[in-house]
RNA sequence: GCGCCCGUAGCUCAGUCGGAUAGAGCAUCAGCCUUCUAAGCUGAGGGUCGCUGGUUCGAUUCCAGCCGGGCGCACCA
């Protein structure tokens, strides 16, 4: 199956079908399978634009040469040969590479123009929702960078697959229930009595950082000493609710700062209070599915490829989280989405095959439910790690990173490598305004067409529609090498969204930065202040008005392929830098 | 011990449903601003794609076994 999608390429992919299905009815190649055509550029330009490979892969099951294979399918193009291609040709092993015609790659930038800020997405997923889970910290405490890439990751995801055509609902899971927020209101109630001069001994696996000080000296200032004549049990529980409100106000706070809008905050303790979970067992119960044993409950996940079973009520009558987790996601079903993503921590991946079993559990295939994995972040500062310290309470907030290098240049550390790989994040390089940062290369790429057009408006030059443009003058290998970077974006974006995969976005954008800088560096698009009339640029080229014409039409379809990718990524396009 | 992820240039990493001479950035070295933003550009050097076998016309890519690193194997979350 093809994942093809540029104009172009679907032209090319549909031209070699009809050059297959012909010699087919020729009877000069079988074909019992039809074999799937992908099109690559080639790795040197000089083979021309698109490589395909079927003469090989048919090689076995025709029981001929590839290259005669090639030769047939070639033979069999021609009627299309002459409007599309400039040149076909077989080489070496088995490939046929195709020279597109320069003026077919033009219609790219009138597909840009038409398509706008649409230009890119299509809608293979259409009418599947999709459910997208991230960030999901326990309120209690800031978010640290690790939630910052998970945030970046989740919501760059989330708008990828709205790009491919998919319903998409952003949702953040809050765990206010459980142990960590009886923990939270012990840490917290703890600090609190050392205020009011009553110290008492601090919860083993409290919450040490700073911040819970901060939080009982707000409490301390807003109730003053009543708390401490409550009994513990009730002071503690008021500790708990004003920390909860304060920590999950917090997270908001550092969430909107990092540009994170989230359609739905979905409360753990609700799943309890709703009786939700007594629901999932008894589900899970009908189904035979949940057993007795050594006085505790338990999910039979081993029945679907889970290596053991697992516990959701302990002999002391808790819940697990495992068992808010179950009611949680049978929520989510429940709730019709097609497909559940989860973005986790990386250190949580033996989560996954009971959370998978939980989706077969309720009838549905176990891939219902995607889990991508968001690997650590090394801090660095100019080379040298940052250290940190979960236990004690010593770490780096994201607010902390976002306030230092900026939300953008963030976010596009955290989208630059493939999520499940260990990340290395330079806070010096991050803010440094220069090409050796790579956010700030692709803004400046954006803000440099955008400074054309001042500059433009200031000379009384207007950037004409592609429709009535003369675009055949774009012939320079500069020229229709943007034009091919262009029209391979939206392969980019689907690739990107069918594997979970933001980076190879951010990746895509860096090359066509390069080769905009590239093209501005040594090409003039404009005539030089004070010589309006056609003239000679520095490279001695010759600069008519039809060539400014024409180069400001590529320029504007830069632009809008910079913004789209960017804005996928949930980075901004800036106007001016 | 078992499971998952990773191992590609000095460094950080792309690429891989099997394809042509393995790519980028940083770093190093050598160059480029009277111009529409030098927050930029050009060029050079740099590789047994962890190792060993296997499948294949063809393997960095697939399979097996090793080696090295990370993570996980709770009636924690």
């Amino acid at each position: 199956m093809s994942v093809t999608q540029g104009v172009i390429q679907e032209k090319v992919e549909s031209a070699l079908r009809q050059a297959l299905a012909d010699a087919k009815a020729k009877g000069l190649l079988k074909i019992e399978t039809c074999p799937g055509i992908t099109l690559d550029a080639p790795k040197r330009p000089e083979w021309g634009d698109l490589a395909n490979t079927v003469a090989m892969v048919l090689a076995t099951s025709e029981k001929m040469a590839p290259q005669d294979i090639a030769e047939i399918i070639v033979k069999n193009l021609l009627p299309a040969h002459d409007q599309l291609f400039e040149r076909v040709n077989i080489v070496k092993p088995g490939f046929i590479n195709f020279t597109v015609r320069p003026s077919v790659w033009l219609e790219v930038l009138r597909e840009i123009e038409r398509q706008e800020s649409a230009y890119g997405t299509t809608d293979v997923g259409i009418g599947k929702r999709v459910l997208v889970e991230y960030v999901s910290a326990n309120p209690t405490g800031p978010l640290h960078v690790g939630h910052g890439r998970g945030a970046a990751v989740g919501q760059a995801l989330a708008k990828l697959l709205k790009a491919v055509g998919h319903d998409v609902v952003n949702e953040y899971y809050i765990n206010d229930a459980g142990r960590q927020m009886k923990l939270l209101g012990a840490s917290v109630y703890a600090r609190y009595r050392e205020l009011v001069g009553q110290p008492i001994a601090f919860p083993e696996d409290g919450y040490h950082g700073s911040y819970i000080r901060a939080v009982a000296e707000r409490i301390h200032a807003a109730e003053g000493d009543r708390l401490a004549t409550l009994p513990p049990d009730q002071a503690e529980q008021r500790c708990r609710e004003l920390a909860y409100h304060e920590l999950l106000g917090l997270i908001r706070n550092d969430l909107h700062a990092f540009g994170m809008e989230f359609d739905s905050w979905f409360s753990e303790a609700s799943l309890i209070s709703s009786g939700a979970v007594e629901k999932a067992f008894a589900d899970l119960k009908s189904r035979d599915l949940l057993f007795e044993e050594d006085g505790a409950l338990w999910f039979r996940s081993s029945k679907f490829g889970d290596e053991k079973d697992r516990v959701v009520r302990k002999q002391d009558g808790e819940c697990t989280y495992l068992a808010s987790d179950i009611a949680y996601h049978r929520d989510k079903l429940q709730r019709g989405y097609d497909l559940l993503i989860d973005v986790w921590g990386a250190d949580h991946h033996g989560y996954i095959p009971r959370m998978q079993a939980v989706m077969q559990a309720y009838g549905h295939p176990k891939d219902r439910l995607q889990v991508v994995l968001v690997q650590l972040v090394k801090l660095l500062r100019g080379g040298a790690e940052v250290k940190m310290s979960k236990r004690t309470g010593e770490f780096v907030t994201m607010r902390e990173v976002i306030e230092e290098v900026g939300a953008d240049a963030a976010k596009f550390y955290f989208l630059m490598r493939d999520s499940k790989t260990q990340l290395d994040f330079d806070l010096e390089l991050a803010k440094q305004h220069s090409s050796d940062n790579p956010v700030y290369y692709v803004q400046y790429a954006h803000a440099r067409i955008c400074s054309l057009w001042r500059v433009a408006a200031a000379r009384g030059i207007v950037c004409p529609s592609a429709l009535e443009t003369d675009l055949t003058v774009l012939t320079d290998p500069d020229e229709l090498g943007l034009i091919r970077k262009l029209s391979a974006y939206p392969e980019v974006l689907q690739a990107s969204a069918v594997a979970f995969e933001p980076h190879r976005v951010t990746y895509y954008l860096q090359q066509l930065a390069a080769l905009m800088h590239t093209f501005y560096n040594k090409h003039r698009i404009m005539p030089p202040a004070g010589d309006q009339e056609s003239g000679e640029s520095p490279s001695t080229e010759a600069l008519s008005p039809k060539i400014t014409a024409a180069r400001l039409v590529l320029m504007r379809a830069v632009q809008q392929v910079l913004r789209n990718g960017l804005s996928v990524l949930g980075i901004s396009a800036p106007e001016q830098m």
